[in-house]
RNA sequence: GCGUCCAUGGCUCAAUUGGAUAGAGCAUCUGACUACGGAUCAGAAGGUUGAGGGUUCGAAUCCUUCUGGACGCGCCA
């Protein structure tokens, strides 16, 4: 049961206006409150508390409530009865909204030419796990990998091919593209020629084509299998930017009929200024100079081509938010064009840094790449584990290992820097990756332990106050996961997971399961609770694209 | 220069989107029934929420000025 929405609404009937519901910071004052007379007292001519003493009586007479107070400068605050608890909590289910969107997802972009880094990170961890959200609360998902394989960098590549051969592997090709934007740095004949390239591949160029063709498996197979790792959902299309490019003609044409298309200096532009705009807004490059396709024309290329094939209700684009500006004027030539009518979101994501709050490097001044990093984590687990002296196999330690990673990263809220810190992250003590798994790897070892007693909702259970805490926790599955996925926030999830497990501890702690001297309609009833507490927790991690271990 | 985002104990992050006494973790100190699994749990200490002003019953949150930082601002993606 999503308690907090049956309480709200059952105070919403019984009053007969909309009131807001919260739940108090302090549990002392009780599990829910609010402030309704604190709202309304001045519309009534009343004071809050005088308002409150009216309200009181009303609730009193819902049969779940245990007891209402009033408090501090009015808030109105309600206690749930125990027995309510424990016969509604239930671990949560997928939720069947009744208004389900398509949506269309974007993430991930892999670039043809540079392996995935560290700036991959945060857009395939939180977009993965918004997506499994999403189904969950009942909506569907389409997953684009908008992949970068039709840019300048393929130029670049194709230019050193030419002068050095072909690469054998996926090492010595990766050293292609920073080697040779590192010569057009220096040499702008090296760049002229790239960005000739380009164009020429774009349009059909036989040898380039040739030569594409041959690299773009190299490079997408090294990038899979580093994804693969990550344990995220397949993306339902990898149709990157010369995928839609062959809708840029139809685009073109659109953008042609509505005469938005403008030359300037050699290019076609589209003007997206607005009159009250007090921020410098360049005009959306749809051709370069050179007749080369921009980023952009692509991006709009992928809109009129979802649109026209998925129908969307929303595309949303999870990217690093220094492109902010850029889907300000993608969504802004959308909307005079018309493309569609979806609703387009772009959520962008801070930076991860160093200590020193600049962009991550490895101690080499490299960027990190995203298989380093899932190979130090790994490590940090191996030795944690040596330490210990416990054994683990393989499949454990990097179950384990991506918990640390992905965790850290789903924790923090997304607009936001965050700090890479290994050290931190590999300790695994406190509010990290492993932990979450460690609690339900308990769970479920008690669970296993206790074969011979059946699991069923005892008819009664006195709840000590970490039982109910828990179970309550539990009830706000349903409520926090639908906040998660209107804010596009999955951090909302991490940290509810989080409070879960605290919780799921302490009542471990506190309240013995399976011991000699625990009667058996106690130990009926903790079972009971450990069990709906681990199967909520094993919703929550799997939402989080984690695995919960045999062992620890 | 213009614009966007950010600033919370020594460090890393929360705060139900305007609610009550600002919560956790790390580090520090002290403890836990001879471990239903100690990668755990309990306790102590640590704060004028960068600074000033404003809005109202009520501000970390909204407005404003300032300071400090990250990022962006036409042919890269």
């Amino acid at each position: 049961m999503n308690l907090y929405k049956y309480v709200s609404d059952e105070i919403n009937k019984i009053l007969g206006f909309d009131v807001g519901l919260e739940t108090p910071k302090n549990r002392d004052f009780g599990d829910f409150a609010t402030n309704a007379a604190m709202v309304g007292a001045k519309a009534a001519g009343k004071n809050p508390h005088e308002l409150a003493n009216e309200i009181v009586p009303k609730l009193q007479e819902l049969n779940f409530i245990e007891n209402v107070t009033v408090a501090g400068p009015g808030f109105i605050n309600l206690k749930i009865k125990d027995d309510f608890i424990l016969n509604n909590a239930h671990a949560p289910e997928h939720i069947a909204t009744q208004h389900t969107l398509n949506l269309d997802l974007d993430y991930g972009s892999y670039n043809i030419g540079k392996a995935l880094h560290i700036g991959h990170l945060r857009p395939i961890v939180v977009g993965d796990t918004f997506n499994r959200i999403a189904k969950f609360v009942g909506h569907n998902t389409k997953l684009y990998n908008h992949v970068g394989d039709w840019g300048r960098p393929m130029g670049l590549i194709i230019a050193w091919i030419l002068e050095y051969g072909m690469p054998k592997n996926a090492n010595e090709f990766n050293k292609i593209y920073p080697a040779s934007t590192a010569r057009a740095k220096e040499d702008e004949s090296w760049l002229n020629n790239a960005r000739e390239i380009t164009a020429q591949l774009q349009s059909g160029n036989k040898e380039y084509t040739k030569i594409y063709n041959e690299f773009i498996p190299i490079s997408m197979s090294q990038m899979n299998e580093t994804v693969q790792r990550l344990n995220v959902l397949p993306f339902d299309s990898i149709m990157g930017e010369r995928g839609v490019s062959e809708y840029i003609p139809e685009t073109q044409k659109i953008l042609e009929n509505t005469k938005i298309l403008e030359q300037s200096d050699g290019a076609l532009v589209i003007n997206v200024r607005n009159d009250n705009d007090n921020a410098p807004m360049p005009p959306l490059i749809f051709k370069t100079n050179t007749g080369a396709n921009s980023y952009a024309a692509a991006d709009l290329a992928a809109i009129y081509y979802r649109n026209k094939t998925d129908k969307p209700d929303e595309i949303i684009y999870f990217t690093d938010s220094r492109q902010t500006l850029h889907f300000e004027q993608l969504f802004r030539a959308v909307k005079i064009a018309n493309i569609t009518t979806a609703k387009l979101t772009h959520v962008g994501f801070g930076t991860i840094t160093g200590k020193d709050g600049k962009p991550f490097k490895t101690r080499d001044g490299d960027v990190a790449s995203l298989s380093d990093i899932l190979d130090t984590a790994e490590t940090a687990v191996q030795e944690r584990v040596a330490e210990s002296k416990k054994h683990l196999n393989d499949k454990i330690i990097q179950q384990i290992a991506l918990s640390a990673v992905k965790f850290n990263d789903l924790i923090h809220d997304v607009k936001s820097d965050y700090i890479f810190d290994v050290n931190a992250i590999t300790s695994f003590e406190g509010r990290t990756g492993p932990y979450i798994l460690y609690t339900a790897v308990r769970l479920q070892s008690v669970l296993n332990r206790s074969n011979d007693v059946k699991i069923t909702k005892p008819e009664h259970h006195n709840l000590t106050t970490e039982e109910r805490n828990l179970l309550i926790q539990i009830m706000d599955f349903e409520h926090m996961i639908l906040n998660a996925f209107e804010n596009r926030a999955p951090d909302m999830l991490a940290n509810y997971t989080y409070d879960l497990c605290q919780l799921a501890n302490n009542f471990y702690h506190n309240c013995p399961i399976l011991r000699d001297d625990i009667n058996p309609e106690i130990k009926a009833g903790r079972l009971y609770i450990s069990k709906m507490t681990f199967d909520t927790l094993a919703t929550a991690i799997n939402l989080m694209g984690l695995e919960i271990p045999s062992e620890m």
